[in-house]
DNA sequence: AGCTATTCCGACGCTTTGGGTAGGATTAGG
DNA sequence: CCTAATCCTACCCAAAGCGTCGGAATAGCT
């Protein structure tokens, strides 16, 4: 199990737009750069938060995104939720919808299936209470001070080699 | 975010095998049956749970699967652990390795990377506990007693409404 | 011995989806 | 009106999930 790019590249992207809350909007194309990601994937990815109504964005030259709030106000468990489309951890696990009905599997035969429901309840709940108690802000300060268009580089952290090409 | 249908099916079948702990090996046939599932597939899932030692089996005719242990001796980490073959929230994410490299992208620009590690790490950590916190017997009682070959239907829970074909 | 029920094992195939591109339309500053 | 940016939709490729198939090995039964 397993998150996709979406959340690791978005959450990435508003990290970038938290280390510089001044009020002027960064360039996704700066942020791209900096980062190391495609631009035009990017470009799909902050659509799902400005949906969110996590990001701001202003059109034209020397346009850009900034965040739609403070950092410390905004929770991963939004974000991440935005970006991924629903944090269920089992493809039969899906909050109750309109209709009411749940995906699972064959439970009208008996009301077997989800003996597992509860397994997955739990794990649904780790995964949200952690996500939730995370601010973008703790990640900011966690990540150091600002990368785009300072390169000052090597502050904190340092280890963790990378990058598997195997 | 999701697990995949190896610790779906893994799972239940567990519990499966902890409904009846009597010393009698169940056969797949009889548990495929009873839950619906695909026998073939199950003979891989199950080839997982027996090399993490949490299954024994018994060849040849009248033979079958046991639990290596009893229920509320396992722990459902160790379970989806060998069905989904690792708990990483972020393929980015990978726990030491014999080499000691740990996945992730392009940290070596930079110290840049992963800001997010942090956040993979805690969402790690609320599924691990919610994972370990849960023993098999909690999923067994929760199931209510045994189904295989004895159809008693119906003493607990009953609710939710399942099987989406949509 | 032979039959049958079962676990074991490896190769193969279908379908979905993740991850990304391409190309253009719209908006706004200079 | 040119350029820099957001926006939007359609498309494509490779990988992974989810199985199937066929057969071998093992063991009880008659």
């Amino acid at each position: 199990m397993i998150f996709t790019t979406k959340a690791e590249y978005g959450v990435r992207l508003l990290v970038e737009l938290g280390r510089q809350d001044s009020g002027t909007p960064v360039s996704l194309k700066a942020i791209a750069e900096t980062e190391g990601l495609p631009l035009a994937y990017l470009e799909r990815i902050v659509a799902l938060l400005k949906k969110a109504d996590l990001v701001e964005s202003t059109r034209g030259a020397h346009g850009g995104y900034r965040l739609a709030r403070p950092a410390h106000e905004i929770h991963m468990d939004e974000a991440v939720l935005a970006l991924e489309g629903g944090i269920a951890p089992m493809s039969c696990f899906v909050e109750e919808r309109e209709d009411g009905r749940v995906l699972c599997s064959h439970l009208d035969e008996g009301h077997t299936g989800c003996a597992t429901r509860l397994l997955w309840t739990r794990v649904q709940g780790g995964v949200l209470g952690a996500l939730a108690k995370t601010t973008l802000q703790e990640l900011v300060d966690f990540a150091g001070p600002a990368l785009v268009s300072t390169s000052t580089p090597d502050p904190v952290g340092a280890a963790l080699p990378l990058h598997d090409a195997a």
